[in-house]
DNA sequence: TCAAAAAATGAATCAATATTCAAATTTTTT
DNA sequence: AAAAAATTTGAATATTGATTCATTTTTTGA
């Protein structure tokens, strides 16, 4: 808290004027970054084009924002996929059931594309989407994290043409 | 310190002649689990078959460790993908580098099959391989975690037909 | 301009808990 | 069986850091 006043320009005590206590300031903060990020992908991912279009814009948002939000990312991973830090105020069930809606939404950009032919059917668009996005994190990690083991690759379309070519490829 | 030490049914004090703090305690189990959790799942994927049948023994072992040692598993996803909680002994980045490892003998199985003709040549195999984990990973949380939105479904292979159909389907 | 109200301050308090170590207990050796 | 060595014990210590609240500063409005 000493070090949050001191960054936050603010004495200890006026903290308490603005959260409860620590938890729920590490959780508005969270929140407060999770909206950011999830604002910045929806617009990408909603630009006009068809629906592999839409795919590469969310692949390449979310490849952005990683790259410039690291700390953050594996804050949220910890949080929603490994064991919360702030386990009183619930914040990692409210962050997965953020991310489960984020993924209903990636969805319907795959249902699309199949309804107009543009994929193959072969699973449904949910899945599909929990499915891409967690190969995008994977890579995405291990290129940020390990780049000496990793390096980060020329071309950052790769991950679409591993998931999404098959999809595509008759 | 006094709950592992009830735990473990020793007296605080004597935890230290085993350990030099809370910190190596810590690290000492989460290697020890980390190895038998590596150790069940090659034990699974080194099963005689071919490749697509040691994929199959890959995700079956995994499903089955996610079942049975659900909290472990956050914990070591916290720790490696996400904040580790005990930076100081560089257990974070031991964990990395034993899970690049074990991607690159996942990613033998995609290269045999490659080289057999029995999947398509569409991506260097230890990308495959990182790809096929990722996707694992991500339905058993969201099967596990979630299972009043995400009910585990009744066929437990339907990761493998996302991922691996595209790769057999000529 | 000046009370009164509101907001900010940070030293003091309080709680939690990792670590230590003198004493007690157990094991080994002679 | 007794002494010596090794091991265990857990109450006391030390540290860290969140929270409180009496005091000070700032803002408001008459």
């Amino acid at each position: 808290m000493q070090e949050i006043a001191e960054a936050a320009e603010f004495a200890v005590g006026t903290l308490y004027n603005f959260f409860q206590n620590k938890e729920e300031l590490y959780k508005a903060l969270v929140l407060e970054q999770c909206e950011a990020f999830e604002d910045a992908i929806i617009q990408a991912m909603e630009k006009p084009g068809d629906a592999l279009e839409k795919l590469r814009n969310y692949t390449r948002a979310k490849s952005e924002m990683f790259r410039s939000r690291l700390s953050f990312v594996r804050l949220f991973l910890a949080e929603s996929k490994g064991v919360s830090f702030n386990i009183k105020t619930g914040l990692d069930e409210e962050l997965r059931n953020r991310y489960y809606d984020f993924m209903e939404r990636l969805a319907l950009i795959f249902e699309a594309g199949i309804n107009k032919k543009q994929f193959k059917n072969i699973a449904e668009p949910y899945f599909l989407a929990v499915s891409l996005d967690s190969v995008i994190d994977a890579f995405l990690l291990l290129w940020l994290q390990a780049p000496d083991r990793h390096p980060y690759p020329e071309d950052p379309d790769i991950i679409l043409n591993i998931f999404i070519k098959p999809l595509i490829d008759f």
